[in-house]
DNA sequence: TTTCTAAATTGTAACCGTTCTCATTATGGG
DNA sequence: CCCATAATGAGAACGGTTACAATTTAGAAA
């Protein structure tokens, strides 16, 4: 448990929606924290590893984090315009995920499901 | 209409699954057919504007292509080992994404949607 | 057919996010 | 404290994508 480990778990904590790895090291280094670029790599790789943050992908191919409230899996509702994410759970879409896999004969099944759109702020 | 542009055409429509930008100009290349990488994205972004090719991002971020078969939205299941992809309609996730984007104030609602897993040749 | 112009093509360089390298620094158990 | 171990981080490398400008081409007009 290092300082920057420290550093980045709180810029994650602090951070409204999602981000990427070079707005939370700038983000830092406006806080006054030296943390490098690279360990802010290392710190979400692991983090993500843990589960304890999602990774989505930008429309332009970027990887973007946010720290994620239960280890359970949800999806997202999220605005393109400003950003803002909420957390869905959704067990009929879970359930469908499952089974049309099952019937074409796939098995260690996963799925991504994210609905975007404008939120009432942005409209 | 130029020979490049029926180049990548024919590429893609006798592609399997997806492929990336630089996977079709292989292939051209590979073919006798010269035709340059810059032309490739070139053409596969008009061809995305007009949504006669379906664009996925790798885990690994890179953009993937393929041939659409209509230009009504789907969703895919795809193989995580080689690749292979197929076309899902599911009329209940749509008609579920909407309503919960409606119902938290949402406009201008889209959404993606994938299952992955290992097909029953790669299981 | 020949001419002409706007559009397409393309090699190359730049771009940008990410990963790698490895010398340096810090951690924490004994 | 000491030291083995792990983390850090500046900079280079990497890979996909895009920008650019010079060249070529398509296709309409004469
Ligand atoms: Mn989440
Ligand atoms: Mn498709
Ligand atoms: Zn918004
Ligand atoms: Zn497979």
């Amino acid at each position: 448990m290092t300082r920057q480990r420290r550093a980045v778990e709180s810029a994650l904590a602090q951070a409204e929606g999602f981000c990427s790895a070079q707005d939370l090291h700038a983000q830092l280094r406006d806080a006054g924290e030296r943390v490098g670029l690279a360990t802010v790599y290392a710190q979400l790789r692991q983090l993500t590893e843990q589960g304890r943050v999602d990774v989505v992908r930008s429309d332009a191919g970027e990887a973007l984090y946010r720290q994620c409230g239960e280890g359970e899996h949800h999806h997202h509702l999220r605005c393109r315009q400003c950003g803002h994410v909420d957390e869905l759970h959704a067990p009929a879409v879970e359930t469908w995920a499952q089974e049309i896999g099952v019937s074409s004969g796939y098995t260690a099944l996963s799925h991504s499901l994210e609905v975007t759109g404008l939120c009432p702020n942005c409209a």
